[in-house]
DNA sequence: CAATCTTATGAATACGTAGTCACGATTTCC
DNA sequence: GGAAATCGTGACTACGTATTCATAAGATTG
């Protein structure tokens, strides 16, 4: 099913057909319904590919992710809404490993995407480089370590951990540690210093406690650990809304009361973290300002351009009520 | 950046160099290995798209979902996965409204994608027969409702509900109520079904209360107006882990025990249900499994092809303990 | 050593589209 | 009323690949 045949049904010429697709202004009226009804009984549609092959733009835009993570399926989900909405479609790749990702990269890069959007603070950056190539465009997505190397959309998140850290601070917090994913993960990283700078100011200690990846599960086995050793401080600064739900969740197995004994925040704003079944004070990242940043991006190709946005601190029953001290 | 330049720099005809990404086998060791490198050297991809008009196959499975909900979050990651480990890409597109769908799919169709997934219950069937025709393969999941026009996956719903029933009547319950999603959705009447066949076969009404939407709140507001309206029954039978989250919490806010006063199931089995801060008796779904199926179906053409996958009960916190009655 | 078979490569081609150019038919304008 | 501008359409082409066919060189066989 080809404009050639819809063209013989319309007795036109393929170009017409195309035409009226393309730029339906330029066709008569007549000429231009007689089309339209030979495509629609015919069930034709253009193809994007030979069109693509055409333009040389695949009308594609491609999303590397990490396979797992609600906040990484929110993600995705803000890119398939923001994509659908323009004429162009997404293609989504997800990987397990960070040496899986190289591989990811190589085969959709041959879509000649228009956009190419790299998430994960996991990516390594060396990586990134080599990529600008074959696609028309490469944006990171919270990933700092891109700074420089590819445009950049990010949350603030140094700004957004102090914003955290003050909270908790004001609550009259005494004692606190942090809990992070990977400690390698640049976000990770500019998490920790943020918190650990406010608390620093006040004299406050804030050890770095690694729950080894982003996951439910990974907290659960800290927030059990804590329980079990006994030794909790004033208040938990979890570098990520899942790794703090599995926290509470370890803490409260064993006793541990969530706000009463420790408070404790998050980090993303996924919607579980609203949900009253755990009331998670954590920082909202805003997905689909920041998506929207990333599609504007896209269109431009200042390597060095960096959009840092601000998140939203969202308080919630983890850290309601007076410390034991206050 | 073409297969030219490359052989260009390699000394050798594009057709050596197509034959190199394409059939190695049927070049000298020697010269594979020149134009391996000078591939390398300039970054060349073979483009999916130019190859995609030469071979009539684009390479691309298509995923229609709702924009919205966990369940959903996880079919894509799931098909993102294991679309990923095959050569092929996944073209990701959502919709918030069932009109938005045939639009969706037109768009998506310009890809002659080799397979395309329609995915909720929500699609209307007389929109699927529509599609066959530009793409290679339809697959309906967890739609009912396309049996008999497309090939079709999907949990047994009728058997699932059916056993989270049982399960409650084992536990003694004497009264119970079904909440639905959309009273539309197939899915939504199967799971009905299921569970009041068992209930009905005790002698047991079961109500059915809409909530309007598979969201956490819709589930809540059901929550809360069953706690204040004061009538509730021994168990709630929901129709999703999603909406079931937020009628728990509904019921917690206003002093209602779940499970002390009444017991509550969902169904899907989103990995929130697992969490203990909820720990839903849940139906489910092998989602993988399922996936595996479509992806299986889509190399098939048999249009009347139905596989019906049985889903697991787990039994957690929300229905724990003696009923009052027992 | 001649005849045949195998291996390695290159030239040519089709895939379906959207644009450029060309051309005829109107319409507009002085 | 004739020149010029406008409108509508068709013929032709390039986009990059993977394959088929042809061919040349090398290996194998009796």
């Amino acid at each position: 099913m080809t404009s050639f045949d819809v063209a013989k049904r319309a007795g036109v010429s393929q170009s017409t057909v195309a035409r009226v697709f393309a730029r339906p202004a330029l066709v008569a009226e007549a000429t231009r319904n007689r089309v339209s009804r030979a495509a629609r009984e015919l069930g034709y549609v253009p193809s994007a590919i030979a069109g693509g092959m055409r333009n040389q733009r695949s009308g594609l835009v491609g999303v590397v992710v990490p396979a797992q993570g609600e906040y990484w399926q929110s993600v995705i989900s803000a890119f398939a809404r923001q994509v659908g909405e323009g004429s162009r479609q997404l293609l989504v790749t997800t990987f397990r490993d960070v040496q899986a990702v190289e591989g990811a990269i190589q085969s959709i890069s041959r879509y000649r995407l228009d956009g190419l959007v790299l998430a994960s603070s996991t990516i390594g950056v060396g990586q990134i480089s080599r990529l600008t190539q074959p696609n028309h465009a490469v944006v990171a997505f919270n990933q700092p370590a891109a700074a420089g190397i590819a445009p950049l959309v990010t949350v603030d998140n140094q700004g957004g951990a102090a914003a955290l850290a003050r909270h908790l601070i004001e609550l009259g917090v005494k004692s606190a540690a942090f809990v992070g994913g990977v400690s390698s993960a640049s976000t990770d990283q500019l998490r920790y210093r943020g918190a650990v700078e406010q608390f620093g100011a006040r004299e406050i200690s804030l050890p770095y406690i690694e729950a080894g990846s982003f996951t439910y599960d990974a907290g659960y086995k800290i927030g059990a650990n804590l329980a079990e050793v006994g030794r909790i401080p004033d208040a938990l600064v979890v570098a990520a809304d899942e790794i703090a739900f599995g926290v509470i969740d370890g803490l409260r197995r064993h006793g541990v009361s969530v706000p009463g004994d420790v408070r404790v925040t998050g980090f993303d704003g996924v919607p579980q973290s609203a949900w009253e079944g755990y009331g998670l004070t954590t920082l909202v990242q805003p997905i689909e300002q920041m998506v929207a940043s990333v599609l504007q991006l896209l269109s431009l190709s200042a390597v060095d351009q960096i959009v840092t946005i601000e998140g939203e601190l969202r308080i919630a029953n983890t850290t309601r009520g007076e410390t034991s001290h206050g």
